[in-house]
DNA sequence: GAGCACTGC
């Protein structure tokens, strides 16, 4: 029995115990390293990565080429002259847990060879060799070592996600790649094709330091090893702009699951989920149930609708656990998928695509897929963010059938348990029918931090920037043109000096611009606070059963001047909380009561953490910038002036009727109901967000005064017949 | 009267 077997071992001596886990640990290590597909073709992906500087590699999920390849090539000498192989992912928790995968693998520490650096938090070293980070953070590091002459390798995973940093991120290596071959041939690129952004990046190094080039001239860097790694259905995208980079294939290896459509088209999505899902529960094997559905009301309402028709069954087979799990829900909520359902009971988690990629629940053995996705488009000519319903992609689709991973979990092995299923609610001509892969990213979203950061790399012509494929040009165009109004680009189109220091800050580009206009107003420290509170999701939280109660709690907080206000409060209070907490407690009990209080007053603990975070980095930021943090006290009049100051692009004006008229685009709007200021409408607002759902709704809305803009922003506003 | 998912030296 393995359970006695393990009562007895532990009574060992704690060194045995160590001794004798560690060992077997060991070996199973090395067994499933040896298991793994990609361990087949060592040699030749070695091989491949010697003769070709650019190589794609696409392999099915289950290859193992993700902690694989960075210990092979670290094996066969890719570190020898110091450099270093860096992996881009394009999600934190995946650079984290592979980090410590691979750790572990080595039988080392992590922080040590192998180790992982994402926004606030940078788990390396000196010893480090290989290192999983986040790409944005790569972006980011690139802004101060153009060349990123610290890495010999460079991987790029998930590529075929397409996030906007992935697409950013390839266009640049493409460049340094080129500028650091140059620099060993000592060759100038005569090559008119495609020499615009290499040059922009030498000419950059030219102009700012000449130190850099001739040091670069003597160094001589070594070529940058470029590795894109995709699981994509087609890798022809990446070779071709990668001009015929050679793509190899590796295996993948996953558990088998049966795929089942539907005879007809489905018109009601949540009653044929629904009937799906009870159909699973009373005629299939054990196993736990996943439904995708679009969002959280959606999954609020499914919810219900099971325990009714669940209250309708004969008591045993009531036996049937409902689990949502959607962003913002808080995270102690998001935690109860993970725990085993007792016994004899079957778990349904109803979840949005945060459990395609983002979080991987055990146990699942049945996906229920109606096909459907909520979405965020953007409307670049009127400045708008949609949420729309949409069809998925082939590439989704797949990604949500692998979820299936029971025997995974079980058993570990496969083909015991019988398959996974996978029921899509839909026919199977129109899978067909669905596009290969999602739209980038950078097809659809406001290019304005995109820009700033290239052209604070020294890429002036962002329009004809060399991506893999062209965001369109008016939303280049607006960009560009928001970012001249900001006083960050000059009026040809060169970046101004608030430009550079704007694109020092991570932040988008209207906040770093507050930051800027507070330091001149005398408001920075109420500034700094109120930015971070913008930047992280929603931090009040209001569950459907306690709205009275959430609806009171935050009247404590609110301003009648605006949401701005309103935030600043809440983290004043927070971090009165937490400060004369740490003076009795110790740090950790501090933030433990600090995620109490957040919990009494409705408040998201974990967009607040966020936001702290976001703070102390901001706030180290400016100060390295020479910024002095002053502060406004209590004069609240002096931070509507700034924030009319600062974002002066985004003002609308009370209509007649209720509703009200951006200035700047002439759409019309509402205030959101979550907005302090949604009863009170004052005449004239700015506001730092246009989201489209079923209106068009601005959010974190402050009141001021339409003759702030005219004196304070006299380019766009004038005075009012 | 309402909130897809990620990410940033």
């Amino acid at each position: 029995m393995p359970s006695m077997a393990a009562n007895k071992f532990s009574r060992n001596t704690h060194q045995n115990q160590t001794k004798g886990d560690f060992v077997s640990r060991k070996q199973m290590i090395e067994q499933q390293r040896k298991n793994l597909p990609i361990a087949a073709v060592e040699r030749r992906l070695v091989e491949e990565v010697r003769n070709n500087d650019t190589l794609i590699i696409v392999g099915e999920t289950g290859s193992g080429k993700t902690t694989q390849l960075p210990q092979y090539l670290f094996k066969w000498g890719f570190c020898r002259d110091g450099g270093i192989i860096g992996i881009t992912q394009p999600r934190r928790v995946a650079a984290i847990t592979v980090a410590k995968r691979v750790a572990e693998e080595c039988g080392i520490p992590l922080g040590q060879k192998v180790g992982y650096a994402i926004r606030f938090e940078d788990v390396t070293s000196g010893q480090t060799k290989i290192k999983y980070m986040t790409d944005g953070l790569l972006l980011r590091e690139a802004l101060l070592d153009p060349y990123l002459s610290k890495y010999s390798v460079i991987i790029v995973d998930e590529a075929h996600e397409r996030t906007i940093h992935t697409d950013v991120l390839l266009g640049l290596l493409k460049n340094v790649q080129k500028a650091r071959s140059k620099s060993i041939n000592g060759v100038v690129n005569t090559d008119h094709n495609n020499s615009n952004n290499g040059h922009a990046l030498e000419e950059r190094i030219d102009n700012q330091n000449d130190g850099i080039l001739k040091s670069c001239q003597v160094k001589k860097y070594n070529p940058l090893k470029l590795i894109i790694m995709s699981a994509s259905l087609d890798a022809r995208v990446f070779s071709e702009y990668f001009g015929g980079a050679k793509a190899v294939h590796v295996q993948g290896r996953q558990f088998p699951v049966d795929i089942f459509y539907t005879h007809k088209p489905e018109t009601d999505c949540i009653d044929a989920a629904l009937i799906t899902i009870f159909q699973i529960h009373l005629e299939e094997g054990p196993g736990d149930v996943l439904v995708f559905l679009t969002g959280q009301e959606e999954i609020e309402s499914v919810e219900r609708l099971i325990h009714e028709r669940l209250r309708q069954l004969p008591e045993c087979s009531r036996k049937l656990l409902t689990f949502p799990i959607f962003s913002s829900l808080p995270s102690e909520k998001q935690m109860r998928v993970f725990m085993p359902s007792p016994a004899g009971h079957r778990k349904v988690i109803l979840a949005t695509n945060i459990a395609e990629t983002s979080v991987t629940i055990p146990g699942i053995r049945y996906v229920v897929d109606p096909g459907l996705v909520k979405a965020r488009t953007y409307d670049p000519k009127m400045g708008v963010d949609s949420l729309i319903i949409v069809t998925t992609s082939k590439a989704q689709a797949l990604q949500r059938r692998s979820r299936a991973n029971f025997l995974n979990f079980y058993s570990g092995r496969a083909g015991r348990d019988g398959p996974g299923k996978c029921y899509r609610l839909y026919q199977e001509s129109f899978f067909e029918k669905l596009t290969d892969s999602t739209l980038p990213e950078i097809k659809r979203c406001d290019l304005s931090n995109v820009v700033l950061q290239l052209k604070a790399l020294g890429i002036d012509d962002v329009i004809n920037f060399d991506f893999i494929e062209k965001p369109d040009r008016t939303a280049v165009v607006n960009s560009l043109w928001s970012l001249y109004l900001l006083g960050a680009v000059t009026e040809d189109n060169k970046l101004s000096d608030v430009g550079r220091q704007m694109a020092r800050l991570p932040l988008d580009p209207v906040y770093s611009k507050a930051l800027i206009v507070a330091s001149q107003f005398g408001c920075l420290k109420e500034m700094l606070i109120c930015v971070a509170m913008l930047s992280v999701e929603s931090i009040f939280y209001a569950p459907r059963e306690k709205l009275e109660e959430s609806r009171n709690a935050l009247k404590s907080f609110a301003s009648l001047e605006g949401d701005h206000l309103t935030l600043l409060n809440v983290y004043r209070a927070a971090d009165e909380f937490f400060q004369k907490n740490k003076m009795v407690h110790s740090e950790e009990k501090a933030e433990k009561n600090l995620r109490k209080w957040c919990k009494d007053n409705y408040i998201n603990s974990r967009s607040l953490k966020h936001a702290r975070d976001i703070h102390s980095q901001i706030v180290r930021n400016v100060e390295q910038m020479g910024l002095r943090i002053t502060s406004c006290e209590d004069d609240t009049l002096l931070l509507r002036r700034c924030l009319a100051a600062s974002f002066f692009l985004k003002a609308a004006m009370k209509q007649p009727d209720g509703a009200y008229r951006v200035t700047l685009s002439g759409l019309i709007v509402q205030i959101h109901p979550s907005s302090v200021l949604f009863r009170a409408k004052p005449e004239c607002i700015v506001f730092n967000e246009l989201v489209h759902t079923n209106h068009s709704y601005v959010r974190n809305v402050s009141r001021i005064d339409y003759l702030w803009l005219v004196e304070l922003a006299p380019n766009l506003y004038a005075v009012q017949d």
